[in-house]
DNA sequence: CAGATTTACTTAATATTTCAAGTATATCTG
DNA sequence: CAGATATACTTGAAATATTAAGTAAATCTG
């Protein structure tokens, strides 16, 4: 990722309007975040697939529900509260719904809509297993940083956050 | 997600020794480190596939094979470097082997080891793309960040990163 | 208010990734 | 140096995710 990132490579480029390519401290965080974004998912999943049978996108669902009034939310709306596409949505909350963790409910005011509902089974399981989980988040993400440290990369990744999807950034402020 | 990650939920747990929930900075790191790890690569792979016809993840191993003395190295070195195993690495290789822009080759000091070379078609094609792919990353990433945030971002999630797999940190500090 | 468009999803097909073996070579141990 | 173990991959199958197409209900438009 050097080559083609950074600026010590390649004087000549293919169209003659130079990129400005990434400066050392650029291409670090690229890297780390490109490194964070393919293995970190990985590295939490173990500990939750291992106790609870959940992946990190699984767990992220139900907590989502958890939290919403009547613990139930429109799909649409889970969808956006999970960074998912309906359809993978779908999928997984027909999985999740085998597991008796999730039901379905159709909407009354939109006959388009369907809530997904979160089961007291569903709500009892994510009780049980959401403190080892927490543990591991806290072990592999904030063990090791300080308070300044947890603030300001949260505002740093909230504005590359913000670059990703500007209609997304609502969701981590509230 | 706040729920079961914050502190505001759930006084009584299943197990008596209660973890230490999340306090409102570290949820919010912890939301944006999850949103950007499903939405990042897919936001820059728009470009990437449509321009390139590459993956994020295929422009990356092309690009640390750029790198690489005489453009080549080791299968299991390769899938270091790309933070990836050496099955995902070998089904792509396969992919990007086909589209000839790198060929494998035996390695002579050791008869199991096998070599990823990229090939000149290879070299032409990463050239003709990086341009296009770092105004990407420019402007999704770092267009809304000082030269400070860059530096003192890189440094947090260094130390996450070290923590998702102490073996993988030199692979950034380069 | 009829036809066209948009919204909210689901589903089938395809692509990608992971998992579990399998193969072959290298190294280590008694 | 023979047998055991470890390393470096590859491959096929299973799980997961994305894409494209389809359905049905709501809204918009002339």
């Amino acid at each position: 990722m050097s080559a083609f990132l950074d600026e010590a490579v390649s004087p000549e480029s293919a169209m003659d309007d130079e990129p400005r390519w990434l400066d050392a401290d650029e291409r670090r965080l690229w890297l780390r975040l490109v490194g964070l974004t393919t293995l970190l998912p990985g590295a939490l999943e173990v500990q939750l697939k291992r106790d609870a049978g959940l992946s990190l996108f699984e767990y992220h669902v139900l907590a989502m529900l958890s939290e919403a009034d009547g613990h139930a939310r429109l799909m649409s709306d889970l969808a956006f509260w999970s960074n998912s596409s309906l359809s993978r949505l779908s999928h997984v909350v027909k999985r999740l719904e085998s597991q008796g963790w999730v039901r379905r409910e159709a909407c009354l005011e939109d006959g388009r809509a369907t809530n997904a509902v979160l089961t007291a089974k569903g709500a009892a399981h994510l009780e049980q297993h959401a403190p080892a989980h927490v543990d591991e988040v806290r072990r592999i993400v904030f063990d090791g940083l300080s308070p300044d440290e947890v603030r300001t990369a949260g505002e740093v990744l909230g504005k590359i956050f913000e670059r990703v999807d500007p209609a997304r950034l609502r969701q981590t402020e509230s």
